[in-house]
Parts: structure tokens; C-alpha cells; sequence
RNA sequence: UGAGUAGACCGGAUGGUCGCGGACGAAGUGCUGAAAAGCCUCGUACGAGGAAAGUCCGGGCUCCAUAGGGCAAAGGUGCCGGAUAACAUCCGGUGAAGGCGACUUUAAGGAAAGUGCAACAGAAAUAAACCGCCAGGUUGAAGUUAGGGGUAAGAAUUGAGAAGUCUCUUACUUCUUACUUCUCACCUCCAACUUCCAAUCUGGUAAGGAUGGAAAGGUGAGGUAAGAGCUCACCGGCCCGACGGCAACGAAGGGUGCUAUGUAAACCCCACCUGGAGCAACACCGUGAUAAGAAACAUUAGGGUUGCCCGCCCGUUUCUUAGAGGUGGCUAAAGCCUGGUAGCAAUACCAGGCGUAGAUAGAUGACCAUUCAAGACAGAACCCGGCUUACAGGUCUGCUCAUUUU
RNA sequence: UGCGGAUUGGUGUAACGGUAGCACGACUGACUCUGGAUCAGUUUGUUAGGGUUCAAAUCCUUAAUCCGCAG
């Protein structure tokens, strides 16, 4: 996932939140929203619900390299915001990618081939 | 062997595939650009900690103020010496407390500069005199002794008188009175003395008195009217103190019967220290993204609000206000490792070697295999020195105590 | 990142270093045919650890949680 694929500014997720459409599970919430451009922008946030940094930063690597697979099957055109919403202990990366592609089918961001 | 105590170290390892970060190198007329350079591709080595954490102290660095120093305020530190850039840190020592011991803990100046506070309980709380104990005075009560007076009774003796018995006398008997002696009861007066008696006054005393954190040295003996360092012995305290130590302090010895509670982590006094803010500091380049408010226009359409309804939100242009963004700061540093010298040590000096992450929404992950003790606490964000807190488990060393054997 | 503040029964709040109080709750009983109201009673405690003090909710210190402000 390279850097120029990832939302940066607050001002990006803040529209996202706003005006998006959203779907959530008991691990994560995925919004998205169209962007009229070709590129998909990702950006990912775990907040300190979630625990303190070192479990944060396992999340949001768990969810990184879930998108990493799956980056290239996505429907073009949408800024995507997935927020972590707790961590569990054993939560590893198949679970979490379980589901993200059941989360991102839902919102007709995923092909139905690749479904689970 | 067991129990304990102090210190040091490690914080999963190895290999493979894919992926991430900056650095270095290489190729390509691949893209942008006038160029420098950047992006893309490939390769190489490197890439979180003992606490990176909490932000509790101290510094470096930057800006502001002062451009000379002092005082006050406010805050901090507080046994002594040393180390250090500095410190509330560290090392060594002193005192105190705990432990059989190795050892551990210790914000440990001043209470005779002053002010404040010490609830409740208790007789009394920083000062004695409520009870008690003792002595003396007064009063009362009781008792004892001695004396005086009165009333009533009895016994004995003596004297006197009268009567009776008897012929008379003597003698005997009875009665009355007086005196003496004895016994007993009651009343009264006065004196003295005594009391496991009571009241009150004066004085002595601090032994004893349910309390309390604390009651003004403790224990024992003598002593005393009762008591008391009143005296003595031992212990404790205070003062002086040869001598030792840089100092805190220790201490042989001597003197003194000893009047002075605790609290300064209450105010305070004394000594010393501190200008303020922080890398989101600051410097440079720079732009028209975005946000808020106001006005005008358009529309009741469409979209969102996870199934429906109500309700709510979302547009374009102009003006005003704010200033986005990027680069540097950014890692070579009071640095780490090894050896030597000085020092008990903290540490300092010398020599050699290494010079080791630098992100900017934030890089360490996933999968597989082997192995073991089955992996805890936990993620750099300008950088250092400490402190504090969290932590699965493992390794090593010194020392102490107990038991067993020799 | 820096600065400041708070924490007391289930809830809201008082308390000079000296017995932890008040109101609303909850529970029990009485009254009532029953419930409400009323009356009487009970229960639940200083965020956690350590220290100073004779004695800490209060003073000091270490940690935890929460809130606010600036950029």
C-alpha cells in the first residue's frame, strides 16, 4: 500500500464520516464515499478505545495487511475509512480479513467472486 | 540440602517467501521538469526498549526579557564529605529504627526567636492541688479516768435514842437517824486523754488515683509525720571534654541530682538554589486548498440518515476574517564497547575500536518449518542524565542463618 | 505536546487535622381492601498504595481514572 493511496488530512475523513455510507461489525466499521477520481484512498483509524499503542498498532497492521491482498479487487473510485473498534487477544489476521470482505461486499465495494 | 539477602545480565532463537521505512548504489531518451532534482524499477546492509511508558526532577538546544547586580514575592532543597554539565540523582560515611545474621529503611537543620494546635477521656494537658496521705487548730460525737452535786434502794459495822423480851443488869431482837465503806442505776457540771468517727480551716506532700500519644526520669533500698533525687546503688539524661575524624560525629574521663511534652510533611526562623516559555520552540520557502460568518441565486428534484414515516444534513457565486502546505531543526551525542591507570566507590583520565532508527496519520507485520523454558510488560516522535511505575520466565556471582556429614 | 482541575453510599453534594453528615434513592415495618402519600427504622463510604502525626477524607508522595483549556 503505497503512501499516495492513503488519506491524510482530517478534513478527508471528517467528509467520509459525513457523508458516507457505513457498515460495521463487531470488530471494525468501514465507510466509504464516491471520490470522482480512478484511485481508491484508505485510511484506517483505531482510537484509544482500542487499547493502548502497542494493541492499536497490532490492529491497524492486521487491517494493513489484509488491504494489501485485496487492494487490487476493489471497485475504483471511493475514499474507504475502516476504524478498528476493539481488539481482542486472539484476533489474527484471518478473522479480521473474514471480515472486512464480508463488511466491504456489503457496501458493493468487492467483486461476489472473492466472497466469503 | 533448605531458608534468606544483595548485585549483575538476558527479555525467545534459526531459516525461507511476501510486504513496509529512510540511507547508499545502479540502469532505463519510462513519466514530470528549463535545469537541479523528484517519481517508477532493481540491488545492498540497517531498522524500537529495559522500561521507549508516566512526565516527577535536572540539563543541552531555540526564542523572548535583562544586557550590571541586589532585594522582595512565589516555589524548591535540607545530617556530613565526594562525584557530576546539573539534579530531589549517585557513591562513601554518621546518627536513628528494624532483623539472630547477611543486610534493609531513613524529607535526618532549628521547638531555649515568636505564634498556633493538642478533640474525647481524665482531678489535672504545659500547668497542678480535685480526691487521697500526713501534721496542727476548731467544733461535734463516742469512750475512758478523776472529782463535785442530786435522787432512790440494799447490805455491813459503829455510835446515840426509843420500844420489846427478861426479876434486873448485861445481853439479844426490831425500828429511826447520822457517819463511814462497798455495790448498782440515772441525771448534771467541769477537766484531761483517746479515736480504723464526722465536719471545717491552715500547712506539708507529689508515693497512689479508671484516662491519655504524652502526667516531668525508671527500678530497688534507706529515710520520713506522710512523702519527695531527700540520700544511696544500677540504668537513663544534661554539661564539660583529653583524643580521633576534612566533616557529620564518635569518645576515655570528669562534673551535675536533673527546672523545659509533642507537632515545623502547621505558620515560621536559618542556610542554599531558581528570569520566562517550550521542537506544535524557532528559522526559511511560500501559496490560494480549506474553514467560519453574511448576502444573493436555484430547488423541494436527488442523495444521506443501515426496513418505513416525521424531523435533520448536503449546492453555486460574491464579500469579510483566519492562514493552509512544504523544507530545515533531526540526530555525532555531557555517545557506546574493550583494556589500562587513580580511587573503597560513584566517577575521572589515557589508548584502541564502533560510530549503530529518524518516521510525519506516523515504518518492524503476515505465513511456513525447526527448536526450547511456549514468549510477560510494552512501541522511538528534538536529545541526554536520573527517579517512579508495569513485567512471563531464565542465567550467574557474593554473603548470612539453620541442619547433616567429615 | 504543554498547562490546570477533580475523585466522598446507587445519585447529587457538605465537613478547622479530632464521632463522615444532608437530601433523593433502595429495603423492612406501620397505616390502607390494595397502591400512592405519610410515619418509624435499616443498609450502602472518603479512587488505590506508602509516609508525617497521638490521630489523616483533609498534610506530603507515588500511581489510576475522568474533565477542561491552548495550539
Amino acid at each position: 500500500m503505497k503512501k499516495h493511496y492513503t488519506l491524510v488530512n482530517n478534513k478527508e475523513f471528517q467528509k467520509v464520516y459525513k457523508r458516507g455510507k457505513y457498515a460495521a461489525s463487531s470488530f471494525l466499521v468501514v465507510y466509504c464515499l464516491k471520490n470522482n477520481t480512478e484511485t481508491t484512498k484508505i485510511g484506517i483509524t483505531t482510537s484509544k478505545k482500542v487499547g493502548k499503542s502497542v494493541k492499536r498498532n497490532r490492529m491497524r497492521r492486521l487491517i494493513k495487511e489484509n488491504i494489501r491482498e485485496l487492494y487490487d479487487k476493489l471497485n475504483k473510485g471511493f475514499n474507504i475509512v475502516i476504524v478498528a473498534r476493539k481488539s481482542e487477544k486472539y484476533a489474527n489476521k484471518e478473522i479480521i480479513g473474514k471480515e472486512l470482505r464480508y463488511l466491504l461486499y456489503k457496501l458493493d465495494l468487492l467483486d461476489g467472486e472473492s466472497k466469503c
